[in-house]
DNA sequence: GACGAACTGAACTATTCGGTTTACTTAAAT
DNA sequence: ATTTAAGTAAACCGAATAGTTCAGTTCGTC
């Protein structure tokens, strides 16, 4: 099975040195010509496999390139995989950007939302990456953490944000604005989610989806509706 | 870190043989008298080092048994780690049959199934077989269904038998009684779940957990509760 | 106490894998 | 054209690991 990804979006001008202001030098760090082929590579290999799966030559051979040239980037393998999951986390972040259109009924948008929520949790992409996350969360706490803030944070964020809105406007009446986001975005995710994470399911037929996101959308204006 | 782990339940008659009916003769596979050695020791060893991680001299170690005792009962790694996924899915399936009193007010009910589903989340087993089968359900697709099925479908099942009667007795209003029953149990995750999974926090402040309790049974009844 | 099955411990095989080194080639900049 | 940094292919190393084997020990049973 391969590894269903959008093209590689490029994130060059986001890497900030230590915290510090970008620095101007374009690129300083990557020594090397096929520094991008060796992170496409590895970044196959370890959706693919896993770590521990994955091995040091296969990842060589999947980036064209010999395996001195990739320990010429790289330490060792953990700073490899470190690596190639915090780029994964920041893509992600970047593409959860969608814009919302405001305007629209709440309800709508809502549904909307949780259209989105459900495309990347059924997405292979999603799945993989949720699992390796997972899995390696104990090994590299750094990773869990760059994942935790990069998904779920970043996208009860949003929504967050416009709830807050939709609250100014009068639409919906929330106290705990988080606290709603969050029970929003796991109610779109019920059962559904389970199915595709432990195997009993690899898609969701759509009327299964559909009935969810009704569900969802149905229950949390119940709760927060102004009416 | 270790194991923590109530102490081992056995099931010894619950194995019943290619569907058919409970075999009378009591225990005929287990050939020798250190099988349930083997077993426990191989339970703590891949709970707290996973499938690759765990060595099988490590599980021999902590067993008190000898390699080759081990291999006299298990084919290989893989039969082994199977085995003990089941045999712990099915003690999870018993342990989650502690009983409800259906005549306590709905609320109160509510609050007291989601503070049992928390309490296993929080816990460190409850993380440890989380994380494990995620991990392992592709590797081992059975090993996802049977997870699936003995965690969150026996919850389910449970809560959506209890939602039955109450709507019998015209405390809720529901039609779909399992997507409700999906809900409820997702509410009661709201990002503690995501917390503890991805290692951004190893337990939950009782106030955070007091909130999202809350937050899921208001929600709920606001949705289904008949007024 | 003797017999047979279960068990031991340790050595052994064969393989895999992370990482290094070496001798050589390519590409590009001055 | 020369020099230098980057890259290659392959052999190599040490450590770890799954699984096997076997001569000898323990234990329950008759």
């Amino acid at each position: 099975m391969t590894v269903a990804c959008p093209p590689r979006a490029d994130w060059p001008m986001l890497v900030a040195q230590n915290g510090g202001p970008m620095t101007a030098v374009p690129q300083d760090i990557r020594k090397g010509r096929k520094f991008d082929q060796v992170l496409a590579g590895a970044r196959d290999i370890f959706l693919r496999d896993g770590f521990d799966g994955a091995s040091v030559d296969d990842i060589a051979r999947a980036a064209g390139v010999s395996k001195a040239t990739l320990y010429s980037y790289f330490p060792d393998k953990r700073l490899l995989f470190l690596e190639v999951a915090k780029a994964e986390c920041r893509r992600q972040a970047d593409e959860a950007e969608a814009l919302i259109d405001d305007s629209a009924p709440v309800a709508q948008v809502l549904a909307l939302a949780a259209e989105r929520i459900l495309a990347f949790a059924q997405s292979e992409f999603g799945q993989r990456m949720f699992r390796m996350c997972v899995a390696e969360a104990e090994r590299f706490p750094t990773l869990g953490h760059e994942f935790y803030h990069s998904g779920p944070v970043m996208i009860r964020d949003r929504i967050a944000r416009y709830l807050a809105k939709t609250v100014e406007r009068g639409d919906l009446r929330i106290d705990d604005i988080n606290l709603a986001a969050d029970q929003f975005t796991q109610l779109c995710k019920a059962d559904l989610h389970d199915r595709l994470i432990f195997g009993v399911a690899d898609c969701c037929a759509p009327r299964d989806v559909a009935r969810v996101i009704d569900g969802a959308v149905t229950m949390f204006l119940a709760r927060y509706g102004a009416r």
